[in-house]
DNA sequence: CGTATTTGACCCGCGC
DNA sequence: GCGCGGGTCAAATACG
C-alpha cells in the first residue's frame, strides 16, 4: 500500500509520466492525509536527511502549522497537475481528430493514384486530368486558394501544411478542384447545410441580375471549403449553391450529410477509382437531414455533369417537377470539351444527355467498358452505362442524393449500395432496381 | 469592442 | 497587348 502510494506521488512530480496518473489514486491522495504525509516523506519534502536515516514518521518531528503548509502546497500542486492533465487530454483529442483526417485523405490519395494508373492505361485526354490538377500552371492563384492555408501563408511549407494537405504530389489530381452544385427552391438567402460560413465576397455575374455571393467555411481556421450562392436568373426562387473543397475539421452531424454528398460527388467526378462499400455505406447513412431547409417538390433529382474546364461540376437539381418520365432520376451531361464519355449522337445543340432511371430490363455491363477503346466498339448506350455505373463514387453520390431527397420528402423510397451499385428501392412500380440496369435516352 | 458583412480594388486566366 | 469576367482580398462599415 505504501509502495503504491509512493509510486503515485512520483507520478505527481513527474513531468513525463503524469499521463499515467489515475484519477482514483489522485483522489485517494487528497482524502487520506496520513497517506499524503507518508508519501511526502518518501520523496523528501520535509527533511534534508535521507529516508533511511530517519525511520521515525515525519509528522512526529514537525509542527502542526508546517504540516498544514506542506499539505496546502501539495494540494495546490495537485490542482496544477489536474489542469495540465486536462490540457493534455484536450491536445490528445485534437491530435486524434487530425489523425483521423489524415487517414481519410490518405485513402483519398490512394484512390487518386489509382485514377492516375487508370488514365495512363486508357486513351483519356491527358489535358483533362492535367487541368483538373492544382498544379496547372494556368491557375496559380486557384492553386493557392485550394491550399488549406491562406494565400499569405502559402509560402511556408511547414508541418501544418503537410498535415492538412498530406502527400499531394504533382501527378495527383486534387479532389478539391471538382465542384458540386445544388439547385433547389428556397426563399432563404442560403440553404442551411449545417456548416458555418463567412461571406468574403459578392459579384455581379454576367447575364444574371442577381449577385453571386462567395462564402468560406468558418468552422475551422484554414478550412479550404468554399461555396458560391446565386439565384437563377430565369427563376429567382431557385437557389444555386456550389460547393468546392473538403473540410479539414470534424463536422457537426447536420453538416456531415452535405459534406459526404458533395465529397462523394466530387470524388466521382475526378476519379474512376473504387470506393469501398463501407465508405459508401457510411456516406449514405450520413445523408439523413440533407437539404433540410429546402422547399422540395415531389421532384425528380437531376444530376448534371459539366466538364467545362477548369472546374468539372456535378449539379444536383432538386427543383424539377415530375416530368414525362414516371420515376426518372436524370443525369445530364453538359460538356463543351472532350470528356471520357462517348458523345457521338447526343444533342450538341443542347449539350445535354439524360439517363432515365430506372429500367429493369437491361443487363449489367462490365466496368472494363469504361475504357474508351471499348467504347468505340460497343454500343453507345452500353458504353455510357458502363462508364457511369461502374464508378462507385458516382453511385455513392447518387445514393446520397436519393437518400437525402427521401429524407426530406419523408417518403418510402430508399437508396443504398450493394456491390458498388446503387439500389433504389421503394419507387412506385420499381420495388428494387439496380443502377447498373439502366437505359439512356438522348434528349 | 469584437465580429461579420459590404464593396471597391486587385489579380489572373482567357479570348480576341 | 488589351479588355472582359471570375474570384479573392482587405479596408470600411454595420451590427450585436
Amino acid at each position: 500500500m505504501d509502495e503504491k502510494a509512493g509510486c503515485d506521488l512520483k507520478l505527481l512530480h513527474s513531468d513525463h509520466n503524469f499521463l499515467g496518473l489515475s484519477s482514483s489514486s489522485d483522489h485517494r491522495l487528497l482524502k487520506d492525509e496520513t497517506l499524503l504525509f507518508k508519501e511526502i516523506k518518501q520523496v523528501g519534502f520535509f527533511s534534508t536527511n535521507k529516508p533511511s536515516d530517519q525511520p521515525a514518521p515525519a509528522h512526529e518531528n514537525l509542527p502542526t502549522h508546517q504540516l498544514q503548509v506542506e499539505l496546502q502546497r501539495g494540494l495546490e500542486e495537485n490542482q496544477k497537475l489536474k489542469t495540465m492533465l486536462d490540457q493534455v487530454t484536450k491536445s490528445y483529442s485534437k491530435l486524434q481528430a487530425q489523425l483521423h483526417l489524415m487517414m481519410q485523405k490518405q485513402a483519398q490519395n490512394k484512390r487518386l493514384q489509382q485514377l492516375q494508373t487508370c488514365a495512363e492505361g486508357s486513351n483519356l485526354d491527358p489535358s483533362i486530368t492535367q487541368n483538373w490538377g492544382s498544379t496547372s500552371p494556368k491557375t496559380p492563384k486557384l492553386s493557392s486558394l485550394h491550399d488549406d492555408q491562406p494565400p499569405k501563408s502559402s509560402a511556408h511549407h511547414g508541418q501544418d501544411d503537410q498535415e492538412q494537405v498530406p502527400a499531394t504530389t504533382d501527378d495527383q489530381v486534387p479532389l478539391r478542384r471538382a465542384r458540386v452544385s445544388v439547385r433547389a427552391r428556397s426563399e432563404a438567402p442560403m440553404i442551411s447545410d449545417g456548416c458555418q460560413w463567412r461571406k468574403y465576397g459578392q459579384k455581379m455575374a454576367k447575364g444574371n441580375p442577381c449577385p453571386r455571393a462567395y462564402y468560406r467555411c468558418s468552422m475551422a481556421t484554414g478550412c479550404p471549403v468554399r461555396k458560391q450562392v446565386q439565384r437563377l436568373a430565369e427563376d429567382k426562387t431557385i437557389l444555386i449553391t456550389t460547393y468546392e473543397g473538403n473540410h479539414n475539421h470534424p463536422l457537426p452531424p447536420a453538416a456531415i450529410a452535405m459534406a459526404n454528398t458533395t465529397s462523394a460527388a466530387a470524388a466521382m467526378l475526378v476519379s474512376g477509382s473504387t470506393t469501398s462499400k463501407q465508405e459508401a455505406h457510411h456516406q449514405l447513412t450520413n445523408s439523413a437531414g440533407l437539404f433540410s431547409s429546402l422547399q422540395l417538390p415531389s421532384a425528380s433529382p437531376v444530376a448534371t455533369f459539366s466538364t467545362s474546364l477548369p472546374f468539372p461540376t456535378i449539379t444536383l437539381d432538386l427543383t424539377h417537377t415530375p416530368n414525362r418520365n414516371p420515376h426518372p432520376i436524370q443525369f445530364m451531361h453538359t460538356s463543351p470539351t472532350p470528356f471520357p464519355l462517348p458523345l457521338q449522337g447526343y444533342d450538341h445543340h443542347r449539350h445535354s444527355m439524360s439517363l432515365n432511371f430506372p429500367q429493369p430490363n437491361c443487363t449489367a455491363l462490365p466496368a472494363a467498358a469504361m475504357q474508351l477503346g471499348d467504347l468505340r466498339h460497343g454500343s453507345m448506350v452500353e458504353a455510357i452505362t458502363a462508364a457511369i455505373t461502374s464508378d462507385p463514387n458516382f453511385t455513392t453520390a447518387l445514393a446520397a442524393a436519393i437518400s437525402s431527397i427521401n429524407n426530406v420528402e419523408n417518403s418510402s423510397p430508399t437508396a443504398s449500395t450493394s456491390n458498388g451499385n446503387v439500389v433504389c428501392a421503394g419507387f412506385p412500380g420499381s420495388p428494387q432496381l439496380r443502377q447498373s440496369c439502366t437505359t439512356f435516352s438522348i434528349t
